[in-house]
DNA sequence: CGAGCCGTTGAGGGGATTCAAGCTCAGTGG
DNA sequence: CCACTGAGCTTGAATCCCCTCAACGGCTCG
């Protein structure tokens, strides 16, 4: 494969469209590719497509060989999966510098279905990118465990704090999490009712009761759709409420 | 660091003694080390220890800085975590051919208790030997990030079966991952009532009530301590008629 | 304006929890 | 040998959390 090496200290107008985009990535401290020195990431960022998706977009689905990975610049994605009595599931949600799909650097198919649940920016990496840069620079090896051995941590957090207990005590659990992605600002997503059930295993009548009973108690104010401020100090007090018992 | 090359056609008798349990090792063939040549078995072999924990007894606990990774050889391991309330929850279990332990090499600590269920036979393995074989062994690079894929969509699987649902459904999903790892027997490791609450979310009480009502209905046939005879014919025969609903 | 989706709220029922008592069984010591 | 003990398990009764079924309101959109 041959591509040309840009230089990096050229002015913006004269860079590889890409190449502007990855200078000033949002997550690029965290992402992938930020163990990557100036120079490898020259060779990288032609291949490299920025991409969109919109609400209840999926990214990929369950199933279908995957050619590429994708590191998730903005915005929440979710994991969707069905149980065999056909009911959907939620397993695991997705933020700003999160990888997602690495199965398909080994080969596999997608195990689950990724939805975007805002609008959501990604940076689409081929598969066979990552695994011919990975001969070549030892740390992107290293930087691919981490993100691996995060995305289990995740997940099984997910287990412990969102399948435990009271419902109102998940969906506040759940209400931490989402904010945590948007920590600079109190304005965050709140997902439909029916998906909350899906990420809590309940109803979705009991998410709606649950979710209007903290409208009341000043911890959400809905703000639709699918968004609310949400009163942080109050939401640690009924938290912690919720644990002494 | 210097180590003597055992050539491994030699007859046992002159084999460095771990050399003799990993050729007759039960789960070579799908093991971490499984995919070096015997050349490169041949140069690690020394330096992986082979060890038995009785049921109950700690492998590794949650926030020890890790130096090891191990290989389940024989039994069931099972993680533990804790909610802030204090509750116990038990998030995954693994089996023979599993790894376990892997933030080791990443120089975590480790990310929770893993405790065995059953005697256990592992492979300790120093995270230093993996990580300088990784050097050479670009194979093994492979095998570690499918390990820890698998690790992950274990973990996704967990959410999707034994938190979803009634408790009786819950309860016949896990006896069925229990039962897998036992797949030539249908005599199984049968967990406590408390440690079937702590993996399914549900009192102990509960628990003991299902187990009883499996009882009854010749699902299971109890052989304590610890032990059941499992008819799986009308295990799935029980599962399919709550699926069907 | 009617259709359809999402959300809310109520009523009734059922599954799971909690509290509690009694059981089995291995181990201990008189 | 047998009472005593304690841990694990079982079972019952009362309570409560959550589900299901249902009706209704707000909103968008054709």
């Amino acid at each position: 494969m041959l591509m040309k090496t840009i230089p990096l200290h050229l002015p913006a107008e004269a860079l590889h469209p890409q190449a502007t985009a990855c200078l000033s990535c949002e997550v690029r401290g965290n992402a992938l590719f930020g163990v990557l020195d100036e120079h490898a990431l020259g060779r990288v960022h032609a291949h490299i497509a920025s991409q969109e998706a919109l609400g209840d977009q999926a990214i990929y689905t369950a199933g279908r060989p995957g050619s590429a990975v994708y590191t998730v610049r903005r915005g929440i994605v979710r994991f969707e999966r069905f149980t065999e009595g056909g009911a959907r599931r939620i397993v695991r949600l997705a933020g700003p510098g999160d990888l997602i799909g690495q199965e398909a650097l080994l080969g596999r198919p997608y195990a689950e279905e990724a939805v975007a649940c805002t609008t959501v920016h990604l940076c689409r990496i081929p598969a066979a990118l990552v695994m011919q840069m990975s001969h070549l620079e030892a740390q992107l090896y290293g930087a691919l465990l981490v993100r691996w051995q995060k995305a289990l941590e995740h997940a099984e957090d997910w287990v412990t704090d969102l399948t435990t207990g009271l419902a109102r005590r998940r969906l506040l659990k759940l209400l931490g999490r989402i904010a945590g992605f948007e920590p600079t600002s109190d304005l965050i997503w709140l997902p439909r009712r029916e998906e909350i059930g899906a990420m809590l295993d309940m109803s979705m009548e009991t998410a709606s009761r649950l979710v209007s009973g903290l409208k009341r108690e000043g911890v959400l104010e809905l703000m639709p759709p699918s968004h609310a401020r949400m009163h942080r100090g109050r939401w640690r007090q009924a938290l912690e409420e919720m644990d002494t018992y």
